[in-house]
DNA sequence: AATCTTCTTGCAATACGTTTGCATGTGGGC
DNA sequence: GCCCACATGCAAACGTATTGCAAGAAGATT
């Protein structure tokens, strides 16, 4: 029986053959770690976290990147300058882009995968200029903060 | 009769005096900028527009800071790492918040300005986290790039 | 199991926008 | 016109993003 760190590496692994991705460790390590933290995450966050596993830092970025080309991870700009790299769901529910909410005084961010944004512009005004809506940004004052 | 160039320099001027800053030559002339283009503007794309009068680089960014600490003018961050500053309007229909459109593909960044954004949650999922919304921004593909 | 090709890693260096320290210069109230 | 707080110019520090290159490893093939 393998420890329970490792309860999803033969998932993990799946995910990554399946997506024409080699199974390495740092690959593995970052896919294992998003899963724990089902949450947008920077590269300087994954790098701190896996520190002790002393991955270099150029390799997690890449391996970021690899992630999102792959289609296993999605980046987000929540406005403070950093990329995020977040899991996607396997599921259509959890696939299916949603919003996410910044909280500008304690700069928390949350996946509001349940709430649906309905745009009502004057008539003409929106679909003059926007073809398609792919990602939808919140920002102000979460309840904690409140 | 002043030249064309220095149209709303009065204008400015009161502006500037009005929020309690010194009106002075950068000052001036970058939000006199802000008045012939009426979109979120980056700080490099500031300096490269005001190149001919040969302001240091850093002057112009603390203007911006202190522009947008002065209320005149709002800082936003459309997705590509970059800080952008848009002028707000005096009149309460621009100065009220407005979603911003930013096509992934072409860069182009959207005032909609008329757009109205209605959250529908499942029962709780956003109140418990959202207290107040200050910013929307929306991602996709504009009509010129479908 | 050895081999081989291709992809990946580690290390270093670069790019670029943001931000700050400090000495000098100046706006504007007096 | 004087004076002082504020603004500017110059340079440098900083943090994240990004890339080049040689060494190393994954995994298909035999």
């Amino acid at each position: 029986m393998a420890p329970s760190k490792f309860t999803s590496l033969d998932a993990v692994r799946d995910l990554l053959r399946g997506a024409g991705l080699r199974c390495t460790g740092p690959r593995v390590a970052v896919l294992q770690h998003f899963q724990t933290r089902r949450r947008p995450l920077s590269h300087g966050e994954l790098v701190e976290a896996l520190a002790d596993r002393e991955f270099d830092a150029a390799t997690i970025y890449r391996n970021l990147i690899d992630l999102e080309g792959a289609g296993l991870v999605s980046r987000v700009n929540v406005g403070d300058n950093v990329w995020r790299f977040e899991l996607r769901g396997q599921d259509t529910e959890t696939q299916s882009e949603h919003p996410h909410f910044v909280c500008i005084e304690c700069g928390e961010i949350t996946c509001l995968a349940q709430v649906r944004v309905k745009l009502t512009p004057a008539p003409g005004s929106l679909k003059s200029v926007v073809n398609h809506v792919s990602e939808i940004l919140l920002k102000g004052q979460c309840m904690r903060c409140a």
